[in-house]
DNA sequence: TCTTGATGTTAACACTGTTAATATTGAGGA
DNA sequence: TCCTCAATATTAACAGTGTTAACATCAAGA
């Protein structure tokens, strides 16, 4: 039972464990060598798929915004009307959802660290396509329903506001225990 | 010009350096060594201060908890009517504008690393002061102006969340060059 | 004056990200 | 089939980090 010298996945399975660290310990108890003991190798061989641990952590950003999206993109399909006000409310309700299941995903997908300024947008990280997909969304219903462009540029940003607070106040783990908040999620977002 | 062997007000410069430290490169950049030989002193003089990193950041957190609750306060106190819902208003203003003023407060003041959750709240860190602060201002004028208990219930989380969202988002460097956060906030905040 | 507790220093430890030099392998051209 | 070489792994080293133990300095009160 001994393994080869080469990996042979180890880049995929680098991104895959370390969302699981960061799952299971959070971000800051992270750190390369670990990761890669974890995976069954030495301490240099992750430099061999990534420039440095910033890279790293962006690839494992990349992941995760991936399976939020199908999250968005699941909660629009599966409503009845995906161009009625309903499907911004699954879509509201998906996004805080998705952080309350995987709490250390939030304070992991929104800190600054690993941006990286100088590229472009759509270059650097993915971490805008959820915002991106929510705005076009939130713009097509609304122009359907007869709203102004105007009322239309600050809902998008009143309604992003609130369900990106909600997911970040419920992220903090020590404030979740005292509200019964899947019950009053609904109420919230529609106000 | 030769400083004497003790220092004389360490800990309290040490607070105040790394805040600086903070609010200049961000957390991430932040080491004890650095910030102890910016003070003049030794690496491991702060170790007579504060028992580990954590617990000097903590009273980092509280330092800027202060500053943000003096400008909730005075937002409050500035109001013509104190009672009336422009109370309101004006605090979630200066609370999105006090993040837009120092980007890297957010991250700091909100990141997990250094909440102790094996505390009680009240003895961990004054982190919570301000939505205390602010929930009980909210109860206290909706119920003047004869809000049901479940609608003002709902409407703190609401309320909060979006006023929050929007420290958070605007907290991101690159989103908020463009847009002109300032002009839209009172029509976002009061929708 | 002398002692003592508060506060500072130095040296060492284990851990981190990163790099340079080197080793191993598998796949494709001779 | 063999040989080469690019891809990928390893080991050893470096500087920087948080932390601790052992020791030094000093101010203030007995």
């Amino acid at each position: 039972m001994k393994k080869s010298y080469h990996h042979g996945n180890l880049k995929q399975e680098l991104i895959e464990a370390g969302i699981k660290m960061v799952q299971q310990d959070g971000i800051e108890k992270l750190s390369l060598r670990k990761l890669a003991s974890y995976c069954g190798v030495s301490e240099a061989a992750p430099y061999n798929h990534f420039a440095n641990k910033e890279e790293l952590l962006s690839a494992m950003q990349d992941y995760v915004t991936e399976q939020l999206m199908d999250c968005l993109m699941k909660a629009v399909e599966h409503t009845d009307e995906p161009d009625s006000p309903a499907a911004i409310l699954n879509m509201g309700k998906a996004y805080v959802l998705f952080f309350m299941e995987y709490p250390e995903y939030y304070s992991f997908l929104f800190m600054q660290q690993c941006i990286h300024i100088d590229l472009s947008i759509e270059e650097s990280t993915k971490s805008f396509l959820p915002f991106q997909y929510y705005k076009d969304k939130v713009c097509q219903v609304y122009r359907k329903e007869g709203v102004s462009e105007e009322r239309i540029k600050y809902g998008i940003i009143a309604m992003w506001a609130k369900v990106h607070g909600m997911a970040a106040i419920t992220s903090m783990k020590h404030i979740v225990k005292d509200f019964e908040w899947e019950d009053v999620l609904d109420k919230i977002l529609v106000e």
